[in-house]
DNA sequence: GAGGAGAGGGCAATCGTTTGTCTGCAACAA
DNA sequence: TTGTTGCAGACAAACGATTGCCCTCTCCTC
């Protein structure tokens, strides 16, 4: 098999101490010793067993994410971004898709402590309290959650301003001269669905606009909730002027039926989505949205992540990010009075 | 930290010998024993150090994925369902984005071979052939490429048959009476890229029509890169009917950017696709494309795998899986005659 | 009652690192 | 000469499993 640090140690005339030493640059080692060392590894191809050393040291330096599907593109760029930190942080991400099965998520729990991860990053709506405090909390593994997920003390929390965002969303075409605003969302038993679904409350009010209740469509938060969503929306007796959907991916799926069913956006009818997916620019039309910063999400994730590793804190916290309006051109602007 | 087999052996008051074979189930340990040591492990919350194992047993049960970004919604679709035949096979997945960078690929190869991952699946454009065999071949590091990446006869690859898709959608368009076909694809040097042309070119030359220069057109596999080569059609002097576009994602900025001209879709311009993303059904109008058959892909990559790592073969062979036409509505049916 | 067979389980080496502790040596001061 | 001090490096004990080999009973058979 491959070569070990013995081998090494053998072909350069020294200690197995001397060449950990040389590698890590843990200890002074004198330049001629060190070029023999180095020289040795290299005519070996010598790769040291992250999983010895793992064992010695305690840490893997690798991290779990649990997230429910990727194929969810927002989840997807989540992900992505995840990813990268943790390449520059030097840690190693190991993906996990949950597709929403309790048994799943519990199989995975159980797989990343064997693996001894250092953390694990959730990012999934279906989930099981006493599963993760009994797999988690028990050993003490350190556990950020983001966007939706378990809560309790025992973890972090980053989120985005959910409520501000769909405050933002329908606000933005109140300004437009909407007045007859519909709200397509996703399962309000969901944190997400919930805040937005508030937002969108909170800005009807403040700008005194009746809330129509055949217009406010729960559905799932994928394309095709979207689209069944859009299908109950047309079929009610009139028709609103524009329409908030809880996110992008619904909002794909909304439009297609609208525009299936000959009502033409935004002329007839104007949507503004929510999350700034990577393809929303590409709809027809590019679709107004809220962009949530998935990049920061990302970033403040591991962030928090590490710090947990580093110094284990007793109480997690909560971090809250800030979403914008990005306007495109899925909204008509309406004649004033 | 967490209990070690020590603990549970003590506890139960039995060797770590006799905890192991009951915990591995690899050798028989009386009812009344075994019992003891069930008890003793749960009450200890007791987790088996993978890594403690793996050492030992020189194998890890995980897999490495290198692909170039999971923001390409193609890749996406293929890694989730990698993902799911690595769980089903009790594999773990680490995903690594090279996003295109050599330096990244390499980083991440160095760090697949020192957490001695059992092998490694490849799905990128971008790789140095040299990096790769100096990596993986000097080691013995089981290796599958999927769809785009390093060559050689030490990897097994499995992928599309993409000449004969290409041939396919052109055929649907030749079919449907078109016979001003245009082509939008990525960079020829990519072996995808090139098959598709090959198909296209292929299937014009089969019905006897004559291939335009200024209707082929190379750009990249992106979103924007077929917003862009859709540009760059619409600026040629006259204007196909139809247009074979090299994937789904290009499909997606090239209809946008066409309608945002004002030539509706298929009305004006019949288009078909490639790779049956998961959106193009919710594209406006759905996208005809050609359906690549991806849960088969991953299934076989992963078998592939794991045949390779339970006994090493010489040779890598290559699996071809052929693809599919799906009729949506993105393309006219012309006049006869 | 000796010998054999099988059942149940323990000993201890090993996997490839890391790292606290110790050693040998040279230089230098008193 | 004798003690100190620093420098460079070696020794060997972990880390937490797995597993080949051995041991001790008990029960049977002749």
């Amino acid at each position: 098999m491959s070569a070990t640090i013995k081998d090494v140690a053998l072909l350069a005339g020294v200690s197995t101490t001397t060449v950990s030493h040389v590698l890590n640059k843990t200890r002074f080692v004198a330049p001629a010793t060190r070029e023999r060392v180095l020289k040795a590894a290299n005519e070996l191809h010598y790769a040291p067993s992250a999983v010895a050393r793992s064992l010695k040291v305690k840490t893997t330096k690798s991290l779990g994410m649990l997230v429910t599907t990727t194929l969810n593109p927002f989840f997807a760029e989540v992900v992505k971004e995840v990813e990268r930190q943790c390449y520059q942080q030097g840690y190693t991400l190991v993906l996990c898709n949950t597709d929403g099965e309790l048994e799943k998520t519990n199989a995975y729990l159980m797989m990343l402590a064997q693996k001894r991860v250092d953390g694990i990053l959730v990012m999934c709506s279906e989930y099981d309290d006493s599963l993760f405090s009994a797999v988690i909390g028990k050993r003490d593994l350190p556990m950020v959650v983001m966007d939706w997920g378990p809560s309790g003390d025992y973890v972090d929390r980053i989120q985005d301003n959910s409520v501000k965002g769909a405050h933002l969303a329908v606000q933005h075409l109140v300004e437009q001269g909407h007045e007859a605003i519909a709200y397509i969302g996703g399962p309000l038993e969901k944190l997400p669905a919930r805040q937005r679904y508030d937002g969108f409350l909170e800005a009807m009010h403040e700008a005194g606009l009746p809330v129509v209740p055949e217009w406010i469509i729960e559905s799932n938060f994928e394309f095709e909730g979207g689209k069944l969503g859009m299908r109950r929306l047309l079929a009610s007796p009139a028709l609103p002027s524009a329409v908030f959907i809880g996110n992008d991916a619904m909002a794909m799926g909304a439009m297609s039926e609208a525009q299936l069913s000959g009502v033409s956006i935004p002329e007839t009818l104007s949507v503004v989505g929510y999350d700034n997916c990577f393809y929303s620019a590409y709809l027809t039309p590019p679709l107004t949205t809220i962009d949530q910063p998935k990049r920061r999400l990302a970033e403040q994730a591991v962030a928090s992540m590490i710090e947990r590793i580093d110094n284990p804190r007793q109480n997690g916290r909560l971090i809250m990010l800030e979403p914008d309006l990005v306007i495109r051109s899925s909204v008509k602007t309406m004649a004033r009075c």
